[in-house]
RNA sequence: CGCGGGAUGGAGCAGUCUGGUAGCUCGUCGGGCUCAUAACCCGAAGGUCGUAGGUUCGAAUCCUGCUCCCGCAA
């Protein structure tokens, strides 16, 4: 019996150990790996390709690279020609069509990090966090053309610590992706596959976040939704707010005990707290835009060379 | 050549515009006070001011090249 004959479309680092598993994968011939076309990126805007890109370049793997799968017509020829048995999509970020979703024998398999239908769409790693779920996991599913909807073939649950932050999380999602695709590659080799449908009831989004989400605003919200929110979106987009007029990034922060009013602050412990709409956040390890990160003590203690009155004003204008 | 900030004793910063060989808050070390302390008091060590060159009687400071770090943006 010959491999199955798979095409793997992802883009960045995350669906590296997915695409290394099938790789390295006895029953699979990876015919074809999609992603997307290299971008200028970082500072000075230099072009760089896609992780995934990258994998396949170094391992001889045959590669597309393109802005929309959909429209490219010699590839599904030739998909069509070698009579691919599934896709799997992870990370990608690009819809398929429904000529696409037709297009292999056995269809388009999602790997989505979250156990369907809870937060469906983009961002289900921070959502989990945001949410303060205490469970989170790795559904695959069968596409359809509606956005995480289709029937469930694997479900594999991974716990959530109560110090989890989204770097973590997205790290051990990362590998719990390539589990689970062993264990659908298992089952259906075995035959032994089958689909759950998901209950529409139960359905919760989680859209793409950008950096605005990342706005924290002391007098607006309480301690703990910017502890939780803090967690979920360390590294990325990450957390920030307007310090004296220019941008303070937030590393981490902590609950604290002491007492301040709403955007006041609280330097009584030679620590940086800040009140909120109830309670009060320490900003531990923060950086000034153009600056490193440091303690809130070292900016503290930096403040004092001026001799000035340290007057620290949070939020806008 | 996308925009911008930065590099000063171990840490975080001031001083740069208006050149005259360096200061603040911490930390470290020694001593004191204290039942004790992350608290307080006294004292000390520690810096070729990122790097190369230029201007000058004299450069952390002005000019030029280079290296490294970072925010925005993607």
């Amino acid at each position: 019996m010959g491999k199955y004959k798979v095409v793997f479309c992802g883009t960045p680092d995350f669906s590296l150990p997915s695409l290394e598993l099938l790789y390295n994968h006895p029953l699979v011939e990876i015919v074809k790996v999609v992603t997307m076309p290299d971008r200028p990126a970082g500072r000075g805007k230099q072009l760089q390709s896609p992780p995934v890109a990258e994998f396949a370049k170094q391992h001889k793997l045959p590669l597309l690279q393109t802005e929309n799968i959909n429209k490219e017509e010699e590839f599904f020829r030739e998909m069509e020609k070698v009579q691919v048995d599934f896709f799997i999509v992870l990370a990608f970020a690009q819809f398929l069509s429904s000529k696409i979703l037709g297009l292999p024998k056995m269809g388009c398999f999602n790997i989505h990090t979250s156990q369907l239908p809870r937060h469906r769409g983009a961002a289900p790693i921070q959502y989990a966090l945001l949410c303060g779920d205490k469970e989170s996991g790795v559904s695959i599913q069968k596409m359809v053309k509606k956005m995480d909807a289709g029937d469930i073939a694997i479900n594999h649950p991974i716990d959530v610590t109560p110090y989890e932050t989204g770097g973590m999380l997205y790290t051990r999602l990362k590998f719990a992706c390539s589990e689970a695709l062993v264990e659908l590659v298992d089952s259906i080799h075995n035959d032994t596959i089958s689909y759950t449908a998901q209950d529409e009831s139960y359905v919760t989004f989680a859209p793409t976040l950008n950096r605005d989400d990342g706005k924290i605003d002391f007098k607006n919200q309480t301690a703990k939704e910017i502890e939780r929110k803090s967690r979920a979106l360390f590294p990325w987009p990450g957390t920030w707010t307007i310090l004296n007029g220019k941008r303070l990034k937030i590393i981490s922060l902590s609950i604290s005990t002491l007492k301040a009013a709403p955007a006041e602050v609280n330097l009584d412990q030679g620590t940086l707290v800040v009140g909120c709409k109830s309670g009060a956040i320490r900003l531990q390890n923060i950086q000034l835009e153009g600056k490193k990160a440091c303690t809130d003590s070292d900016y503290l203690n930096g403040l004092k060379s001026t001799g000035n009155n340290i007057e620290l004003k949070f939020g806008d204008n």
